[in-house]
RNA sequence: GGAGGCUUAGCUCAGCAGGUUAGAGCGCAUGCUUCACACGCAUGAGGUCGCGCGUUCGAGUCGCGCAGUCUCCACCA
């Protein structure tokens, strides 16, 4: 047996024992037939990103789930790897290039630029990994992927074809979301709007006839360069008679329609609106039902083009010219202060430029059938279950999926635009010709694929597809998706739709939802803010263990949580205290097996029973993801009951030698360790190697079950009548102040003289009684003698001489006041004729019981009182 | 505009299907060098569970309304 040292140092033991997990292939998960299989894909972080809270809650719970169904005996498949980040990456690349040689992507050239990310990735893609193994993640590293390996730009190029040929594949000119900083387009959930104050600019177009004009309202007076119409709603008695008529454009001189059309709020500014096909999205369809003229006049990089004298001004500052021209020429009506809601960039924040533009798009509609009806039918279930609320409604609205990126660093779009005959081909190999003319005059779609495209195919892409591989065939579809609620239109919604459409099966079965990691004020933690907490200090700080059950406990699933470091300190602590118990088993342990002996005793009964019922509810929270309350229950029954009962009271049974003892402190202390695993893998996997254990290793030993052969209901509430008598001895000691030398004999009466008989020891170790001499009734005379009153018995101590009578005797004056409170409340209960007949006859009798206890305890309140006269 | 969350001890939060006396951590107070642990032990103070109405024998828990607060979605030129 090694001599554990006194405080439990986490860095000294957690590297080792990842280490003998590794090496004992544990986190490697066969296909075995006589296993039942469970899968969980990890939300692949990003390449080049390093770990952070939010990871490590979600680790943290990908990682107790799996080790809880090991443990249960499962195949237990953790498939980890990350993802490309199309953006993300490629903009770090871009800096680094920039602030280090200079230099743009377009001077390296598109294969350059790629070896580049390419470096960085190999460079930066091993950090994040051995960070998820500092949390303690017991990932089948053989089989971990990357969005951008060989078999996932298999599965990317399959999915984009077949969606292709099904026609849910289209090119197509749209308004999307352009972001002139990072020059791509952006899908919608990639654009946040911020309420930014502004203004409503008020502007005069004059009629081409000559009589009258319109005013138009605009939050972008810029834009005004692309108008190539002015609508009014057709409802609108104001507009009637101009419908249909023209007018001239301020600064531009063009003749543009007057149309009318339902889109139109007659409340809104002045109830004509400047229509700007190209670039708002509105505009766009009002445009094309009215067949306006399309003019961009906002180029890439958010310059003004096609705007005569205006060209080439930053969109900005064309702004300050055009409304100044405005004013000067008289067209500029009036100027009203106006909030509204501008697009942003979700990577860079710059404004987002609503342009005309030819991109990709996947066609919605077919495809959120099927993942709505799953969700809906509950196939799959959103745990808690509010969340498939927020992912249906945004199911129901779901627009076509922009998924062209104006990037390189990503999978490239597989279709290719003939010179010639202007044919695009799309193609599952490399093309070399036209598949329409058979020209070689053809060039590629230089775009790249949103990185959400191939992420959308991780649960099956990792496992082989579209292979028809083994992995597959056993581990598909995965079991739980542990995820935050900020990606479920990003990512879940996508894995959803593209596993109903390419698997025909769901990916998973279960949405496990947490809430975001936030800074002690409850703000979202982030760089710019200087509030983020590493986790990997933490860890070096306090242990991965406490960090773990840190993120685990105290928040409720799906509800944000604020991370305090005291907390952490705290569960160190609990750490230490689980590592002291154990090595103070150990130092008294003479057996070498963890076996329970022939005959146990009251408080052996008590504790098994105890840890019975742990094991039943801890099973019962795993399988509905309550994984917070089991970590509580744990940590209370092992600090509680384990520590500050069950090993207090056997040491004297410890100090005589009683084997039986050592076996039961054994016997539970091991089923902790398994009980607590998932929860604190190291600790206790260190702790189990130092004690007599028959398994390989805890992390595959088997997780506990409810033994209704170890379960002594009666045993147990025996004992609990003792601790309650314990409890108030030393309660009352404390109250009067009595040091612990002072050990008196205390005289106990009660009706149930077998239980308090057995408990006697206890009183002497735990209550400081000097002897304990148990009797069917209260002594005749107690005079002098402090009386100590509890359900089940009556105590007392001769030590009136150390207690102020007059302050006793208003405690017990107090307390019988209480104690006829609750009889009268009682009474009143049971004298509810429809209570009695109508609630259940244990909750009846659970009353009944109680008013009993109440009147014992007023009855021996009321004869102290008067014993001390 | 639509949807959802939150409101429980000084602070941060639990409270799983309505049923003994509403819990934890930290903090606070008092006393302990008790031979596993001061990262500890014991004891204690502190709560009209946001407000109102309702359902029920019984509501922190279920329903409705209100107030405060936060988030998401849509978006108004």
């Amino acid at each position: 047996m090694r001599e554990l040292p006194k405080q439990y140092d986490p860095k000294k033991v957690e590297s080792a024992v990842y280490q003998q997990w590794l090496d004992g292939g544990y986190f490697h998960a066969r296909r075995d037939p006589d296993k039942k299989p469970f899968t969980i894909v990890i939300p692949p972080p990003n390449v080049t990103g390093q770990l952070h809270l939010g990871h490590a809650v979600d680790e943290t719970i990908q990682d107790v789930l799996i080790r809880y169904k090991r443990m249960k005996g499962y195949s237990a498949l953790w498939l980890p790897g990350c993802d490309h980040a199309g953006i993300a990456t490629q903009i770090k690349v871009e800096e680094d290039l920039r602030v280090n040689e200079g230099l743009t992507r377009f001077d390296l050239g598109r294969e350059k630029f790629l070896d580049r990310v390419w470096d960085w990735k190999n460079k930066y893609g091993d950090r994040i990994v051995q960070q998820l193994r500092t949390l303690g993640s017991s990932c089948d590293w053989e089989r971990q992927r990357f969005t951008m390996d060989e078999g996932c730009s298999k599965a990317v190029r399959e999915v984009f074809c077949s969606l292709y040929e099904k026609g849910l594949i289209y090119k197509g000119k749209r308004i999307i979301n352009w972001c002139p900083h990072c020059t791509t387009a952006l899908s919608d959930a990639e654009v946040e709007y911020e309420g930014k104050p502004g203004h409503l600019w008020h502007l005069r177009y004059p009629l081409s006839d000559g009589s009258g004009e319109v005013v138009v309202a605009t939050t972008r007076p810029e834009t005004m360069l692309g108008d190539t119409g002015v609508a009014v709603n057709p409802a609108d008695e104001r507009y009637k008679d101009i419908v249909g008529k023209t007018c001239i454009l301020p600064l531009v001189g063009r003749e543009i329609p007057i149309v009318a059309d339902e889109y139109v709020d007659m409340a809104f500014g002045t109830g004509c609106v400047k229509m700007t096909p190209c670039h708002d999205p509105n505009d766009f369809e009002v445009g094309l039902r009215h067949d306006l003229e399309q003019i961009l006049v906002i180029d890439d990089n958010g310059r003004i083009i096609n705007g005569g004298k205006y060209d080439g001004l930053d969109r900005y500052e064309a702004r300050k010219v055009i409304l100044r021209d405005l004013e000067e020429q008289g067209y500029l009506v009036k100027v009203e202060e106006h909030i509204h809601n501008v697009g942003t960039c979700y990577r860079c924040h710059s404004d987002v430029e609503p342009l005309a533009s030819d991109q990709w798009f996947v066609k919605m509609e077919p495809l959120a059938k099927e993942a709505i009806r799953v969700v809906e039918d509950g196939t799959i279930k959103f745990v808690p279950d509010r969340f498939a609320k927020t992912y249906l409604n945004w199911m129901h609205n779901v627009r076509d999926w922009c998924i062209s990126r104006q990037l390189w660093w990503g999978h490239q779009i597989p279709a290719w635009y003939c010179d010639d005959c202007g044919h695009v081909t799309v193609s599952r190999e490399d093309a070399c010709r036209c598949e329409k003319c058979g020209s070689e005059n053809i060039h590629r779609d230089p775009d790249v694929l949103d990185t959400w495209f191939s992420s959308a195919l991780w649960p099956f892409s990792t496992l082989g597809w579209p292979d028809k591989t083994e992995d597959l065939e056993y581990f598909y579809p995965t079991d739980v998706l542990v995820t935050g609620y900020d990606i479920i239109f990003f990512w879940v919604a996508r894995m959803i739709f593209s596993g109903m459409e390419h698997m025909k099966k769901e990916p998973f079965k279960t949405v496990l939802i947490h809430g975001l990691v936030r800074d002690p004020h409850g703000k979202k933690m982030s760089k710019s803010a200087g509030n983020g907490v590493d986790p990997i200090e933490v860890i070096d700080q306090y242990g991965a263990d406490a960090l773990r059950f840190n993120l685990i406990t105290g928040n409720s699933p799906g509800n944000d949580m604020r991370f305090y470091v005291e907390r952490c300190e705290a569960m160190r602590n609990f750490a230490n205290k689980l590592w002291n118990a154990a090595r103070y088993v150990m130092m008294n342990l003479t057996v070498e097996k963890n076996a329970l002996p022939a005959e146990l005793k009251l408080e052996d009964k008590w504790i098994l029973s105890k840890l019975q019922s742990l094991i039943g509810s801890v099973n019962e929270n795993f399988d509905k993801y309550e994984l917070g309350l089991a970590a509580t229950k744990i940590y209370d029954f092992i600090w509680d009951s384990f520590c500050d009962w069950f090993i207090e009271i056997t040491k004297p049974r410890l100090r005589e030698g009683d084997v039986g003892a050592q076996q039961v402190l054994l016997y539970v202390l091991t089923d902790i360790l398994r009980l607590l695993h998932p929860f604190m893998p190291f600790i206790t996997e260190e702790i189990y190697g130092a004690i007599p254990h028959e398994g390989e290793a805890l992390i595959v030993e088997i997780y506990p079950e409810f033994d209704e052969a170890l379960s002594f209901p009666k045993e147990e509430a025996d004992f609990e009548s003792i601790m309650e008598a314990v409890k108030a001895v030393r309660s009352r000691r404390a109250e009067m102040n009595v040091p612990p030398s002072k050990r008196p004999h205390i005289t106990l009466a009660t009706e149930k003289p077998a239980v308090f008989e057995a408990g006697k020891v206890y009183m002497a170790n735990l209550a400081y009684a000097g002897g304990v001499n148990v009797v069917p009734q209260a002594p005749a005379d107690t005079a002098g003698m402090v009386t100590v009153v509890t359900g089940d018995a009556k105590l007392f101590m001769p030590m009136a001489e150390l207690v102020d009578l007059d302050k006793e005797r208003e405690r017990i004056t107090k307390e019988l006041e209480k104690a006829q409170k609750d009889i009268a409340n009682q009474e009143r209960k049971l004298a509810n004729e429809s209570f009695v007949s109508r609630a259940p006859e244990r909750v009846v009798a659970a009353e009944r019981d109680k008013l009993a206890k109440a009147q014992a305890l007023a009855e021996n309140l009321a004869e102290s009182l008067k014993n001390l006269g």
